[in-house]
DNA sequence: CCATATCTCTGACTTTAGTCAGAGAATCCA
DNA sequence: TGGATTCTCTGACTAAAGTCAGAGATATGG
């Protein structure tokens, strides 16, 4: 497999050249670990438990590290009004100096790296790093079952049906967010999100049609994340979760205006079938795929 | 400028993702710089030197991380016999077992990130990347005027005609290396080489045509670097050097059957003249530039 | 052959990074 | 309302990473 490969290579010599974008933050008389950390919390500020998560930090080693950067007179921390066992870390008017000094040192880095480069060059790296920028996102992205009325899965499906109820003439109107949630839980269905860096970027959910047939629902994927394979990964998952329920057939409805989503079933295995249901008055067509 | 932005953007994605690829060295029970500095010896061997630069570590740390890889068996110090100040560093074949193993993690960890992937996706991030890489290996060639008897330009100049030597019918007969090196260097010429990872990936070099023009001779490009920019960049250094030398005209002569060549020419704002020359047998088209 | 330079090593450090157990305050849930 | 849970902080560490000033052996150029 060349891509293997190419990913090792690229690896190499990009950490080796690039990889001093981060070492960018050297030379401010603050160690890698502060700097990263005062960048991590940025102009709007960040909770401690995000920032823990963010860079994957003992809550000792960051709670010093912070105090450290409040010595220095760079960020406050406050108990966060609503939980106060929580605490948010907002930069003074000393530590948004510092960042956009962060900031600045990283923009020129970057831009002596494409300063040897033509027009015509710094077009095609910037096309090549986009590509493998979307590609890398969305094989790194996080599918996971959880509860349908979930704070992930509401979101998600908020912007769902926001993206609906654009694209159809006359709107769409959602169920009401609880109704039907059982559907889509264990024992009868599950609900998947799909998260990149937290925040959900595709959805779908599979629910009981009859005693050996699942159909997947309210299959979403973000406008930027078309193209990345992620809506056949997401299928590939829900098939999965279909199987584990105890399904060996799997149905689903979509609309004739969705042409990358029908040809991506057909990719998938699915065959069009005569409709199943006139539940659902957005849908067109209508498509099975046994499970395996 | 998007493409400084696309560079930051990637950079995050990446660096948070796939930087983890460099801890994959980690969980074999030895330190990560022990374990980058194993890798770095492979297979083949490396001189303490040359280690010591391409990690950029401090002498005496880096003799302590060897001390410790040999108290492990897994690497042996000995005297270079040739200069016996300097050591040469030879991985045992426990330290051989040792590196096979990093590779592999490293392998398995670039083979997970695809995974997810299709295999249309497979293909479009190895292009992707594949450009990526060149273009910052590109971005990132060091250009410098180097003794033209150096091991450096001795090393490009071999490549040079080697290549010559493929491409014309009847073979290539090189000038003996030091006939004329004194016209390639100051005060009459100059000789450029670029390396990357200090192998020479392209050279060229200038000298006197007549006291105002300089002549561009044995301009080379290694064949996996082509239709990245280092043809121009590098041409537009020897103008430099050329002005420097107090030349404000440069000459060139080529061969029509090398039309990238001429083409770069052209956009560089040569333009064709008649031959002014027939000492070289290989050569049927002619360039001049005013330089400004 | 001698002054100078090069290369690696040793000793004596400091700083950074990271871990772990547990305390204390606040919140949640039955 | 009390027990479990969540969140952050403190104390007490260890390991890794890095720095600096020389010492000692070897090469090199005049």
């Amino acid at each position: 497999m060349g891509a293997v490969e190419t990913v090792r290579r690229f690896n190499r010599s990009y950490t080796q050249r690039i990889g001093v974008l981060e070492q960018s933050y050297l030379g401010t008389g603050r160690p890698l670990g502060a700097s990263r950390l005062l960048f991590e919390v940025g102009p709007d500020g960040a909770a401690v438990r995000e920032l823990r998560e963010r860079l994957d930090l003992d809550s000792g080693y960051l709670t010093r590290l912070l105090a450290r950067l409040a010595d220095e007179g760079l960020v406050e921390v406050r108990p966060d009004p609503a939980d106060r066992r929580r605490r948010a870390v907002t930069l003074t008017a000393v530590g948004l100096t510092a960042y956009r000094e962060l900031d600045a040192r990283s923009e020129r880095k970057a831009r002596s790296l494409l300063e040897p480069l033509t027009e015509r060059q710094r077009a095609r790296l910037d096309e090549a790093l986009g590509t493998a920028d979307l590609l890398i996102r969305a094989a790194t992205v996080h599918l996971r079952v959880v509860h349908p009325v979930s704070d992930a899965a509401t979101t998600a499906l908020g912007e769902y049906y926001a993206e609906l109820d654009r694209r159809f003439p006359g709107g769409f109107v959602p169920d009401p967010p609880d109704q039907g949630a059982d559907a889509l839980r264990a024992p009868d269905g599950a609900f998947v999100v799909a998260t990149s860096d937290g925040a959900p970027v595709a959805c779908g959910g599979v629910r009981r049609f009859d005693d050996s047939t699942g159909e997947i629902k309210r299959m979403w994927v973000a406008t930027g994340w078309r193209g990345a394979g992620l809506g056949a990964r997401l299928l590939r998952r829900l098939e999965d979760e279909a199987r584990r329920l105890g399904y060996t057939r799997a149905v689903l409805d979509t609309n004739r205006v969705l042409t990358e989503a029908i040809a991506m079933y057909g990719r998938a295995g699915y065959r069009e079938i005569e409709p199943y249901s006139q539940d659902n008055p957005y849908a067109d067509a209508f498509f099975e795929k046994t499970l395996g």
